[in-house]
DNA sequence: TTGACAATAGACCGATCTGTCTATATTGTC
DNA sequence: GACAATATAGACAGATCGGTCTATTGTCAA
């Protein structure tokens, strides 16, 4: 046993497992993970099915796959966004990035509320995905409003939350002028 | 043509269209649209099929005229709720109406929110509904924004509209106390 | 060369989906 | 009682779903 050899693509190439990932991706965030079945996966990381089914052993699992990624994505996206940025000023900073990715293009809410409304069974692996990351927003808010040096740091860290969400989802459905309206809003609060 | 006589069900009994409609609005709400499909509907109704077919054509429709009357009943809801209140108070009272839904017990976000997000085919019908309905919201919180006397109502408005997106999406997942939290900012905002 | 392994291609299964259809029962009006 | 309208019950069709299975190909290591 032992003494892995697994090697199998060259390294400019992209294995099967990540080209689901990348296929499972865009369709799932796009469209949604129920509206979206394996066979349209398959087809668009051109791959076999059994090749899904060997990596991830079922849909549900594939969908809390493809979501881990992306929080594991976001937070050394948002980490590197804010590196820059004095601990003071990170919290108001981060709704700059908020505002950028509600502009994008490919922009479609949030995937984890988007998950979490379609998968309503509570034990759906997803689902510990997605609290997760939460978790780990409310943390860094906590972070950066204690940085920041407001009054109530925790209050401040919660409503910092809600601003949040609110623009990931308002602006999902109204554009990127929610996002917007938030960061006014987050810059009010911080200042006072 | 003319002279309808339309008149099955006796008054005290429920038509089978409104039937439809009640069981179609719990098991979409709290499952999603995609996951419940016509046949639990009808069980749930105690309806036949051509029932369904006959009074709304396809499942779209029917989909489409239970966020319909879901808005429709918020909105005379909250305008009840706030009909007591004076003007000026009535941008904060909102959001006490808005911890109470968000406290109550079949509370499970937003029902233009999820349909939005599971639709993704712009064409669909209920997407008008949702985009009305959003319409509405902004035009109240404009309103009670400048009964308020806040130095930029319509700024304000919108941030408020952020903050009620917030609360929604924020209390499905980590709970009611996002409402809370939403409330917390709104009196701040609407003080300051 | 041989054997283990990873991947592809696609048939197949049973369940479920939306939607159509026929047949039957109930009810109010003439 | 006859008729039209409304409702029920449920078979049926065609598509799609998630998932299993077999057969085949290509590649690396021994």
């Amino acid at each position: 046993m032992a003494q892995k050899t697994r090697k199998r693509a060259k390294p400019s190439e992209i294995g099967v497992r990540d080209r689901l990932l990348d296929a499972a991706d865009r369709l799932f965030y796009q469209e949604g993970v129920r509206a979206v079945g394996i066979d349209r996966v398959l087809a668009e990381a051109d791959a076999a099915k059994a090749s899904l089914y060997q990596h991830f052993g079922c849909k549900d699992q594939l969908v809390a796959s493809y979501l881990e990624r992306r929080t594991v994505d976001a937070r050394a996206n948002i980490d590197a966004y804010l590196a820059d940025t004095p601990p003071s000023q990170r919290a108001l900073k981060f709704f700059d990035w908020v505002v950028a990715w509600a502009e994008s293009k490919d922009f479609r809410g949030c995937p984890l509320q988007h998950t979490v409304s379609e998968l309503t069974d509570a034990a759906h692996p997803a689902r510990a995905i997605a609290h997760g990351q939460r978790e780990w927003f409310a943390e860094r808010f906590r972070e950066w409003t204690t940085a920041a040096g407001v009054k109530d740091p925790k209050a401040t860290a919660r409503a910092l939350m809600v601003l949040f969400d609110g623009a990931v989802a308002g602006s999902e459905v109204d554009g990127p002028q929610r996002a917007s309206d938030a960061r006014w809003l987050a810059k009010k609060l911080l200042a006072g």
